[in-house]
DNA sequence: CCCATTCATCGACGGATGTCAATGTATAGG
DNA sequence: CCTATACATTGACATCCGTCGATGAATGGG
């Protein structure tokens, strides 16, 4: 039931990877939290979404009807996706407008590379 | 309900990637239903396992005891990796081998690539 | 043959997850 | 102020998911 993110960062691990040394709990737990995150059809919409959008972010009220779900649904997933740290959120007026984190998706692809090199 | 491989390969959209254009609901499903599969623990830390395996390869019995379940479930996470294109399982004898899926990580890899040049 | 080993499948159980309607909160405009 | 807009949170519900014990199927050795 432990779904907050744990202590240990992806970072932490500094030469982590799925396919070089095996990997312990603690570590694959973390990266495991945030696979998941982008384990569902509807964040990966709104990931690309975000990512297309005009300025590199975009407001709730811009992804609504994109993946006609309701709003209450739409910021849940949103939130999911800036606990797993691949989004920010910075509200400004009455809007949240919400951004990719800067290399936040490619660490995530540096630790699905096969070393070439064993 | 449709917990079915979609018909579509992920390697069919040929230049799809999570922060390219904005994503059809057919392509997001079918990419999360891959990243799903390793978002979880257990599965992630058996690729691990399978990867760091001597000679790329491992049966059931190799991986029970490192992450601590029972035989059923750790079959169980093994057919989830088949049915995600990530592992392949050739039985030989009593045993099933399990190895990874050349370049099947990899090319998930890519797709969380954000393009440097927009 | 009989039995041990290896693995897959089945059935069941509890907890997690995606979804929505209803409600609460804050900001902006008249 | 009063109202409208944008969003988060809550509560509820159905479904999905990870896990296990029990069982079944196939192989190989005495």
């Amino acid at each position: 039931m432990v779904t907050e993110l744990p202590v240990v960062d992806v970072t932490d691990a500094c030469c982590a990877s799925v396919v070089g040394e095996a990997m312990d709990a603690d570590t694959a737990a973390t990266l495991a939290s945030k696979f998941k995150a982008i384990g569902d059809p509807t964040r990966l919409r709104l990931l690309s979404l975000v990512a297309a959008h005009e300025g590199a972010e975009a407001c709730v009220c811009d992804l609504t009807e994109p993946v006609a779900l309701s709003q209450p649904t739409v910021s849940h997933h949103l939130k999911v996706l800036v606990e797993a740290g691949l989004l920010t959120r910075s509200k400004r007026g009455t809007w949240s407008y919400y951004a990719l984190v800067p290399g936040a998706l490619d660490d995530l692809a540096d630790l699905l590379r096969t070393p070439l090199t064993v």
